[in-house]
DNA sequence: GTTAGCACTCGATATGATTTAGTGCTAACA
DNA sequence: TGTTAGCACTAAATCATATCGAGTGCTAAC
């Protein structure tokens, strides 16, 4: 598959795709002759496209039209990208994140700053906590039948959820249930909490078993609330921008995309199964992104990480011929940076 | 400014824009000959129109084309429509929407059925609890410089904030802080917690008169932040069945005024504002709307009441040329539901 | 007051000519 | 042998032109 280009043929190639990125108009031979500094004539880059063309990695959209990247061309491109960043970042630009104490607006906010930087569609994912550990847990009055549980998690996220109860329950039954959940479940996870801790815990409780079972599917339900994280958008209709997804069927899709946000999940589970790849940038061009019906968009992915496993997934949605190099370096420096933050918070 | 049509040209003026909700094209003289049960010559229809139009209901929008309705013309139309909607609702089309148990689940899903039932772009604001009574706080010690203040004010909404400390709190200050916050705050909504209610606690704290300033100043926060409401969308992409608002311009305007949310908080407030007019709904047509820019669309909100002074706005964006008819009961239906839902709920 | 008829308007559609940007191929050249 | 100039060719894009059709306004007749 990944035959060996010739130093030249690697340089107009690049070059092809570069353009191409500029102008989203297809690429002459004359161009390029112009463009590069190999001094070569139109008809001897002909030559070498004809070539370039028979490997796979460009195509003319018609006969006497120049010649536009294959999802193999730009493969090509974003994989030499990616090998060669060697932490060069720290360029232009300062991109300012405003800290704020809620996190999920800090979310927001990195997701219209990326959006605006770049110029394409951005989403961010709300950390998801797996294996997050129940730090504290507070059971009180609410009304004559109602009981809130409140949990707290590693991370200090804290959660709550109303549990009716069939009959009164009085404050020193409250008191020695929180006891006996807190003793039993503190330092847990969801996934260590074993129907021996139950059991365990119902004997203790005597006359208030049943009242257990309430509350433990509340702790559990609350917790796993948080495993349904939030997606934040910004920049939707930043694909008008690019006329080749403008058209009503792309836009139709890659809007509603947005707005339902469970096509974007996928993105983001996929993003944190291949997680660590170099750099934790992940680029899917065309047919390889999680989607359907999106063949002619490529979607860059990075997870971020705010410690105590609070992991999440930002992404960029644009064309195929969008600007790889800038996004991932403005991608890198706003993780940084959010990660900074979020260090400096706690 | 209204003048009164004759019967006649009432009926023709009704046949144009009815026929004209229909197929978005201009309408002719001698559709409406053929439609209407009027019996009349093109011809005739044609002075009709040409009256219409002078009295500024209909406008041609090149020689040789038919008409289309103006604003005025909108008007006209929806005017007659709310006048003669006796309650005669009950039609056809089940609308089901299912019990959840988090309101804002159900407040998607009405948006959701209305975008879909519509086929135009719905939004629902989630509830404003306008002097919303403190029904209870609870203060936990969550770390050892941080305490948790949960705050559950009427309508069982929960709303929590973590106080940073200076000093180390015990658990014994905790409780009588506690029982000094019920004591004063229980009962009162932000407004009636005077300067004096301060004071007072103040005294009564003693030594930890500090603690109660950051105490309050969590409280206020954490229930005005219920006062930032949600809001929800769904079927933003319904704009692109319509071809006099799928260009490029218009699009943009519209999908981002979806993303952002912030223009559809002034629909939200100026529907509550105008509140209760005829059967609480309420219908922009073109400059009308609170929007810039969006003279091609007519909104419809109507305002929803759960009970215990939780109100909130539902409303649709779509063309001018709506099917008002339709809309209107659908919304009416849909939120007789959602209140009778809530009612059981409590 | 109504209607038939007709000249007229103007957008939409189709047609064809022209221009333009690019190619592939061949033959000459260093 | 690799490079280049030159040329014939192709297909899209642009533009002007003709044609069609839906609809109007006006006039004259009923």
């Amino acid at each position: 598959m990944a035959e060996i280009l010739s130093d030249r043929k690697h340089k107009i190639l690049k070059a092809i795709i570069q353009n191409y990125l500029d102008t989203g108009e297809p690429v002459g031979s004359r161009t390029i002759s112009k463009d590069t500094d190999l001094n070569l004539s139109s008809a001897t880059i002909r030559n070498e496209m004809a070539d370039l063309e028979e490997m796979g990695y460009i195509i003319q959209p018609h006969t006497s039209a120049g010649r536009i990247p294959t999802d193999k061309g730009y493969r090509f491109y974003v994989d030499e990208l990616i090998e060669g960043r060697e932490e060069e970042i720290g360029g232009p630009a300062e991109i300012v994140i405003q800290k704020q104490d809620k996190i999920d607006r800090m979310l927001k906010q990195v997701a219209k700053v990326l959006a605006n930087n770049t110029n394409y569609a951005a989403m961010i994912s709300s950390p998801v906590f797996h294996r997050s550990k129940i730090k504290f847990i507070q059971l009180s009055q609410v009304d004559k039948f109602q009981v809130m549980a409140i949990v707290v998690v590693e991370g200090n996220i804290i959660k709550n959820k109303v549990i009716s109860t069939d009959e009164e329950v009085d404050g020193e039954t409250l008191l020695k249930l929180n006891v006996l959940l807190n003793t039993n479940l503190n330092g847990l996870t969801l996934d260590e909490i074993s129907l021996g801790t139950v059991a365990q815990m119902k004997a203790q409780a005597g006359e208030y078993a049943l009242l257990v079972d309430d509350v433990i599917e509340a702790v559990v339900n609350a917790v796993q609330e948080d495993e349904e994280y939030e997606i934040y958008t910004s920049g939707a209709t930043n694909i008008f921008r690019y006329p080749e997804l403008s058209d009503q069927k792309n836009a139709t899709a890659l809007i509603s995309t947005f707005e339902e946000k469970n096509q974007l999940r996928s993105i983001v589970s996929r993003s944190m199964e291949n997680g660590n790849e170099k750099n934790g940038i992940q680029v899917y061009i065309g047919d390889e992104s999680p989607f359907q019906n999106m063949k002619d968009c490529s979607v860059v992915t990075a997870t971020y990480d705010l410690g105590n496993d609070m992991k999440g997934t930002v992404g960029i949605i644009g064309p195929k011929r969008m600007d790889y190099e800038n996004v991932m370096k403005t991608m890198s420096k706003l993780l940084k940076q959010l990660e900074q933050i979020a260090k400096k918070d706690r």
